[in-house]
DNA sequence: CGCGCATTTGATAGCCATCAACCTCTGTGG
DNA sequence: CCACAGAGGTTGATGGCTATCAAATGCGCG
């Protein structure tokens, strides 16, 4: 959906390496750059105030996120798989580019919010996936970089529903797992389908 | 919360009128205007493929609206009561503040995000409660310029539940209702820790 | 005053969160 | 090479919340 190759950047840094778990950023520290996934993936998290987490959105390989509304960044980062990214600060202009990646990440989280209000489990984790094939070329076999809870609290449900969501698909001959990570689309059309 | 007055505008058009349900751009429609509003509200939201509706925001009085990411709008929007709006064309340059409109919306998206998931229908109508306390100066005495539908639509509950929702804060002692359109705040600070 | 629509209230069923147990995979150490 | 431990994932059972259908009530407006 969103492709973000586009925004230039200023003074690119070196790649960093980030293992799994490994802070990128967190809410509330000064903000100011923005980062490339060069590989791996990235999920970007908020701390409600009673501590359960909402994972705001993934990033994969070839995109970029990190822009901030205030001097401070309002959530959390940190690497899903072993991740390496590129960092720039913002450029002094702001350009039509950058201003096209906020634009781009607003319709991205209205996108989200029409997934996550007013479907069925199943439909969610559906939309899910073809937003996962879609980003990650279209092909039908796919890597989940993340694990059952991450989806589950990206799409507002419980791990079991998750898990149980796919097993139906499953079942249904709509998916087959090769492992708990990788996916195989059968029946694309279907599935397209069915997120309505 | 996002304030959008200060993004500066180019050729404001005198304040042109909307009735209730007036459509002021419809999805699909080529986009490049902002919109102000000078008095009354307005809802922009999505039809789903299956025709439900997804009310995507509200912008009251003094709040701005109408940025998009491509050439055409990916949203509806319409009056909700009688309505004044300003209109202007985006500046040929790029400004910081136009850059911090988009940022601001994209937050709001998100946090809109955060209330919606994982949150009961008693804790999203509080959320939403509070959101419109604020953005109407803070005052106890609020007015919902939008029907139940539409709460509905924008928290992802239906109508019965909102009302349900509705009558329990009522009983509990926490609000007042001057018919259904008018709430008074009995006590703001047993209602915030409502929304955690 | 009375009509029509919005809202509220009631009853019921279904979906999903939760608690619990079991399974699978992977890495480690004997 | 195998046994084991631990984490992640799956499956089962149950209760609660909310969508849905249905009906009553209230309110705005002519």
């Amino acid at each position: 959906m969103a492709r973000t190759r586009s925004v230039p950047y200023r003074k690119v840094t070196p790649i960093s390496l980030f293992s799994p778990e490994d802070e990128i950023f967190a809410q509330g520290e000064r903000a100011g750059s923005i980062y490339r996934v060069e590989f791996g993936a990235v999920r970007v998290y908020r701390l409600n105030s009673d501590g359960r987490r909402q994972v705001v959105a993934f990033h994969l390989a070839g995109e970029m996120f990190g822009l901030e509304a205030g001097a401070t960044h309002s959530f959390f980062a940190d690497a899903l798989v072993q991740t390496g990214l590129t960092q720039a600060g913002l450029p002094d202009e702001i350009s039509p580019e950058l201003l096209m990646l906020a634009l781009r990440s607003m319709i991205r989280a209205q996108e989200h919010l029409l997934v996550i209000c007013r479907q069925s489990a199943v439909e969610k984790l559906v939309a899910f996936l073809m937003d996962m094939v879609e980003r990650q070329g279209g092909l039908e076999q796919i890597d989940l970089p993340m694990s059952r809870i991450d989806i589950g609290e990206y799409l507002g449900m419980s791990i079991e529903t998750v898990s149980r969501s796919f097993s139906k698909l499953r079942d249904e001959g709509l998916l087959r797992f090769h492992g708990a990570r990788k996916v195989e689309l059968l029946d694309i059309e279907t599935l397209k389908r069915l997120c309505r």
